[in-house]
DNA sequence: GCTAAAAAATGAACTAGCTTAAGAAATAAA
DNA sequence: TTTATTTCTTAAGCTAGTTCATTTTTTAGC
């Protein structure tokens, strides 16, 4: 499936529009390749695009005082990421946005975005409902760091996201959830012990 | 100023609209009283509605395995609150919503939302925007979670929210900020141990 | 297939923050 | 004013998770 048509039928799924429509919105986005560890975002300079991942996977992540990297967001196919931030009022990012693995996106920038919403209600409500479900599912994560152990917190998102947790290095799963790499290789290798 | 004066006041600096598409937006709301500790949404029951916060203040909170509170979100005047993923996906709630003092609110239904979206794109805009800044604003909640220290955590709630800080429980603060409210009270009498 | 670099594992010493428990203060109720 | 309830403080012991230093394994480039 072409980028375009991904992305339409993404649309599709939320909104019903005709096929000039969905035209029209594709347009709106460009293709993009980005090779592994490449940047998309970062700090101090502001995000000009939200990503929409075709193929691949890319992340978020902030870098503290200490220089570690903590992981925000990750974004596989079908999702989309960005400094939220910085897209929604153009301000300088404090995140950075880089490729996993070599990943194909479709890029669309915030005047295009404007550019849509004002054409469209139809845009206009699509919009209204991914932020909605960022929400929601930003809602679920804080819960889970709030609430859980950081076994539990691995446990449950290897449930959740078993796709993650064999096609992107262990570091950044750790990262993701708020745990230090030896920690979670230590929860890992005492779980196989226990098992067998 | 009246209850609904305030949500159309406060509907106006999102979006233009004329007297009449104030009016019908103030119609859709209704004002409610919550007294201090009295519950607006309860788990396994389906958030109806969410809730604009007139006067007072309001929290929600997960109840984990151990019967300890966790406070995922505060509210206060001008603020909005729910249970997002009950809200939205019209599931059963999995947060308490609780007025912290007695409060006054308006309550805008699942139905009555449906309705003014679908009568006016502004509306739609109205609401695609609230949820964007709502994201915004909760992934710097899960930065400042990651990355800071307790008292970090504390030192920047503090700068940022002044409001809070005299008038809500220093225990819900503390389960806000994700520690012990011995653990805050300590860090407070450190803090004012050293400045001396 | 070899080499260099990146990622994962291991273990020991350490610490931030938690738990428990008991008392003091403050607030509300009567 | 007294009593009851809620909130806050203090301190000691504990543990989940970190830090650091080293080794092993995997991956990627040539």
């Amino acid at each position: 499936m072409l980028p375009t048509e991904k992305i339409i039928h993404f649309l599709q799924q939320k909104v019903e529009v005709t096929t000039e429509e969905a035209a029209v919105f594709g347009e709106a986005f460009q293709a993009k390749i980005f090779r592994k560890k490449q940047l998309a975002i970062q700090p101090t300079f502001t995000a000009k695009y939200r990503y929409y991942v075709v193929k691949g996977a890319l992340r978020s992540f902030i870098m503290d005082h200490k220089g570690e990297e903590n992981t925000i967001a990750l974004a596989i196919e079908d999702w989309w990421i960005t400094d939220y931030n910085s897209y929604i009022y153009q301000q300088p990012a404090t995140l950075f946005v880089e490729a996993i693995s070599n990943s194909t996106v479709l890029q669309l920038s915030y005047e295009n975005e404007q550019k849509l919403k004002a054409a469209n209600p139809k845009f206009e409500t699509f919009f209204r409902i991914i932020a909605e479900r960022g929400l929601a599912s930003q809602q679920r994560r804080l819960i889970a760091n709030l609430t859980q152990s950081a076994e539990e917190r691995y446990e449950n998102f290897a449930k959740l996201y078993p796709q993650f947790v064999n096609e992107i290095p262990q570091y950044i799963i750790a990262s993701y959830l708020g745990m230090s790499t030896e920690f979670l290789s230590k929860i890992l290798n005492h779980k196989l012990n226990c098992k067998s």
